[in-house]
DNA sequence: AGCACGCCGACT
DNA sequence: GTCGGCGTGCTC
């Protein structure tokens, strides 16, 4: 009979804990249970990993556990495998894990079994009443005709785009009411399933595309090229339809940005069934409610972002993962685990096909397909574009600039806007400018608490740091000299809106930028004023590049490629390639040939020619040939330490002791300490020290051997440092 | 991550 | 006098 049981907690420490079981309960717990255990001061719910007869802690320090909430493991086996595989990988503790891959809501130990999902529907009085006397609130109206048809879960009325105020004035009236009903399996889609649109028509490539994945069992991966516009959503379709007939689930997942209410439709239009949707604005219950809907089978289609991919499925059939080489599938905070690597795991575990789909396929993926370790299909004609994109560069070296415009870029814009168009305008430094010069004595501006100077943003009025939460008002005076000639130092977003409208006040000018879309639903707002046409000039950071098209813009012009292709990340290049080869995918149309326009000082640069010339896909080629000869990923592995502390030598001090722990030899690099590329931020001085290996295997051995001398380490607890496998970016 | 404990500034 | 700011240290 075990005494003991080991258990992973919810908490950023990279180590179970054990704890004592009471007589009472011996018999019944199980492997994968929740338990409510005691943990200093608070009540914590854990996972049970193993039951024991012996345990090493000592005596004093072991507590009873005080409840178990499950009789059966919480997760399906396949899902607890991946998180034991995912916390080997990614060197961090189950509990880090679980805490990950848990709706919040079981953590906080809500009730897995019961499954209810709670729906709103019209009272007697709601449907009693005439609503012709609703003339003068429609939202309210418009919500009470819909549930009049059906009840409504939480997330089919967000769907309905409704505000909250209209749904309270209904339930205030005593209108609406919630109700909580217990999920019903109802699983006659696995032997029905209904079309609500007959598919669209195939071209040749797409049947070569869908025959293919179509039949497949077991574990495939496979990545699908499409450039923009070549119909990759029709594939996935297609294959859906052929794994849903099996009566199989789908999981498909999407970025941060990809997951807009019309990509969703595209799939509840097709299909009659339930489909659940999760996302980061979801509230805790309606995550869960998603959670239990697909783990119950009733959810057919289970879509989201990087999270969703921890969502249980009774019938797992197919694994899509849109855009895969968006940096968004890469978790930054915690456990920084990648869903595209974690995707194709799960694909492995549960023994089901992995789809990963990109335009602008990440280095890691291409080396894969490459090699033969993945499928590698390509969908190379863009639906109803006819010309190519004619792409330029403009040397703006020695040319005077205008608000960071060249003459001839500010010439083509005109020509572009008087003859009807929509012209799009990329810079990635949002704020009016990036620098708050003394024109006296020279001083820049700088934060305080980071090595960063303050971006000034006028509109506003005040400087702020874009690296911690700084902000003042801005300066009347030289914080040196005191002098009150202070003037804004390059150019951001908001100072290239100002120059445009004066430019061209005929013409609409729209900025879109995290500053412009604070307000929640104030980016769909500006987004379809954009289609509508009341905008002609829009200019955007990195945010309007991704996923929006805009059939109206027949030239896209690329401010600051220096900036943007030249950083000290060795992923820049990458990177930019990708965002170069998207927004050229979204000028122009059949009848209006696009254009695309990069402004550089390095017009002759070999890396841009051949991205121009050979396009995303011998760029990418080369460009894996590169990171080969220089020993970087996906060639070689990489671990990234990162140490914070209050003063640098603490942080130096652990990250050189952990750099002894590990192995020196010609197939593994130590790179480091070295100071991070922003050495102090929010007052705190922050080391990277880099691991590189040859061999995937090796990095694991050495660094799981390493990491866990350092853990003991006194220097250890002088500093807070973070493991980043596979980091995506150097900062 | 929480949460407690502990030590210094502006308020009923 | 104390309420509360967040630095530090611990959690089987």
């Amino acid at each position: 009979m075990s005494t003991f049981v080991e258990i992973a907690l919810p908490v950023p420490l990279r180590r179970n804990f054990s704890y004592r079981l009471p007589e009472n309960i011996q018999g019944d717990v199980c492997i994968g249970a929740r338990v409510k255990v005691p943990f200093g001061p608070q009540q914590l719910i854990g996972l049970v990993l193993s039951l024991t007869n012996e345990c090493d802690v000592p005596e004093n320090k072991i507590k009873f556990i005080t409840a178990v909430l499950d009789d059966k493991p919480l997760l399906p086996s396949s899902l607890s495998k991946l998180c034991d595989w995912a916390a080997g990988y990614y060197f961090c503790s189950h509990g880090q894990m679980l805490s990950q891959a848990l709706p919040v809501a079981l953590r906080k130990g809500a009730d897995s079994q019961q499954g209810t999902i709670s729906e709103l529907q019209l009272t007697h009085t709601g449907l009693a009443l005439d609503f012709d006397t609703l003339k003068r609130s429609p939202a309210q109206k418009r919500l009470l005709e819909t549930l009049k048809t059906q009840p409504l879960t939480q997330l089919e009325f967000n769907d309905l785009e409704l505000s909250k105020a209209a749904l309270k004035a209904t339930r205030d009236k005593g209108w609406v009411e919630q109700i909580e009903r217990q999920i019903q399996t109802d699983l006659t889609w696995r032997s029905h399933l209904t079309l609500l649109e007959a598919p669209h028509r195939l071209n040749k490539e797409q049947a070569v595309a869908v025959a293919t994945l179509s039949n497949q069992d077991g574990y495939h991966c496979s990545l699908l090229e499409g450039v923009t516009g070549s119909g990759k959503t029709e594939v996935y379709l297609a294959v859906l339809e052929s794994v849903l007939k099996q009566g199989k689930q789908a999981l498909i997942l999407v970025p941060e940005i990809g997951l807009t209410p019309q990509t969703i439709s595209r799939f509840k239009r097709r299909f009659d069934v339930t489909v659940a949707v999760m996302h980061s604005a979801l509230t805790d219950k309606q995550r869960l409610e998603a959670w239990q809907l697909a783990r119950s089978g009733e959810a057919v289609i289970i879509i989201g972002t990087r999270s969703a991919l921890f969502s249980p499925m009774p019938y797992p059939g197919i694994i899509i993962l849109d855009e895969e080489h968006d940096s968004s599938f890469k978790q930054q905070e915690g456990v920084k685990y990648h869903a595209r690597d974690l995707a194709v795991m799960r694909g492995h575990i549960e023994n089901i096909p992995v789809i990963l789909g990109s335009a602008t396929p990440s280095l890691e993926t291409l080396q894969n397909a490459l090699n033969g370790r993945y499928q590698h299909l390509s969908l190379t004609h863009r639906a109803g574009v006819a010309e190519k994109v004619r792409q330029g560069i403009i040397d703006i070296r020695n040319q005077p600039l205008k608000a960071g415009m060249s003459a001839a870029l500010i010439n083509e814009i005109r020509i572009h806007l008087d003859s009807g168009n929509q012209v799009l305008l990329f810079l990635n430094r949002r704020g009016f400018s990036p620098a708050l010069l003394c024109h006296e004595c020279g001083h820049l501006h700088e934060c305080d608490r980071c090595d960063a100077f303050f971006t000034v943003h006028q509109g506003l009025n005040e400087i702020r740091c874009h690296h911690c939460g700084n902000q003042y008002a801005i300066p009347k005076q030289c914080h040196q000299c005191g002098s009150t000639m202070l003037i804004g130092q390059g150019i951001g977003t908001e100072q290239l809106e100002q120059a445009l409208q004066n430019e061209f006040p005929n013409y609409p000018v729209v900025r879109i930028d995290r500053d412009s879309t604070r307000r929640k639903g104030s980016l769909e707002s500006h987004l379809n004023a954009i289609h509508k046409g009341e905008f002609k000039i829009l200019v955007g950071t990195q945010m309007l590049a991704k996923g929006h098209h805009f059939p109206d813009v027949t030239l896209v012009g690329l401010l600051d490629v220096d900036g943007a292709l030249f950083s000290a990340d060795f992923r820049a290049p990458e990177r930019f390639g990708q965002l170069y080869t998207q927004v050229a995918g979204r000028a122009g149309r059949a009848t209006k040939p696009g254009t695309v326009l990069l402004q550089t000082h390095q017009s002759d640069n070999p890396l841009l020619r051949d991205l121009l010339n050979r396009g995303y896909g011998e760029f990418a080629r080369s460009q894996l040939n590169e990171r080969q000869q220089a020993l970087l990923p996906p060639a070689w592995h990489m671990v990234l330490i990162r140490a914070e502390a209050h003063n640098a030598e603490d942080a130096d001090a652990f990250l050189h002791k952990l750099g002894q722990l590990l192995p020196q030899n010609e197939a593994c690099e130590i790179i480091g300490p070295m100071p991070a590329p922003m050495d102090r931020k929010a007052g705190k001085f922050r080391r990277h020290l880099m691991f590189q290996c040859k061999h995937r295997k090796m990095l694991q051995q050495a660094f799981s051997h390493a990491q866990t001398q350092a853990e003991l380490l006194p220097e250890a607890k002088k500093c807070r440092w973070s493991i980043d496998r596979d980091p995506q970016d150097l900062l």
